[in-house]
DNA sequence: CTTATGACTTTCA
DNA sequence: CTGAAAGCCATAA
């Protein structure tokens, strides 16, 4: 199994109304420091696996949605975060997720 | 094989 | 506390 699929079907694992971070994911998938491989798939990642790979609910270390799309699709996909039932912190133009409240702990 | 890129993380000044 | 730099992993060219 490629290291992308590891990571969609990790991504898949996260339950509705939690969030996860690209490190645990990382970690999951057998690489703790392979962070930025994990943001490079969810990025890469083709619009059919988008139906079923929840991506919206992984953010960073800090809980910030580090989406370069923040523009635009970043907006939907917060919508959608807000939509179930995660507080969602907009300062400074970035959004933000309470970890400690939201964060998904296999 | 070498170089470059990215939705990251940690460390140091 | 803030900001900059280096580190690390996987993939593309």
């Amino acid at each position: 199994m490629n290291f992308f699929d590891l990571v969609s079907d990790y991504v898949k694992r996260v339950p509705l109304g939690r969030v996860s971070t690209y490190g645990q994911i990382a970690a999951l998938a057998g690489s703790p420091r392979s962070a930025r491989a994990v943001g490079w798939a969810l990025h890469r990642l083709p619009t059919e696996k988008l139906r079923y790979v929840p991506w919206h609910r992984v953010v960073n270390r800090e809980g910030r949605v580090s989406t370069t799309c923040l523009e635009h699709t970043g907006f939907d996909q917060v919508r959608l975060l807000k939509k179930e039932g995660i507080r969602v912190k907009y300062i400074d133009g970035n959004y933000f997720v309470d970890l400690r409240k939201y964060l998904w702990e296999p």
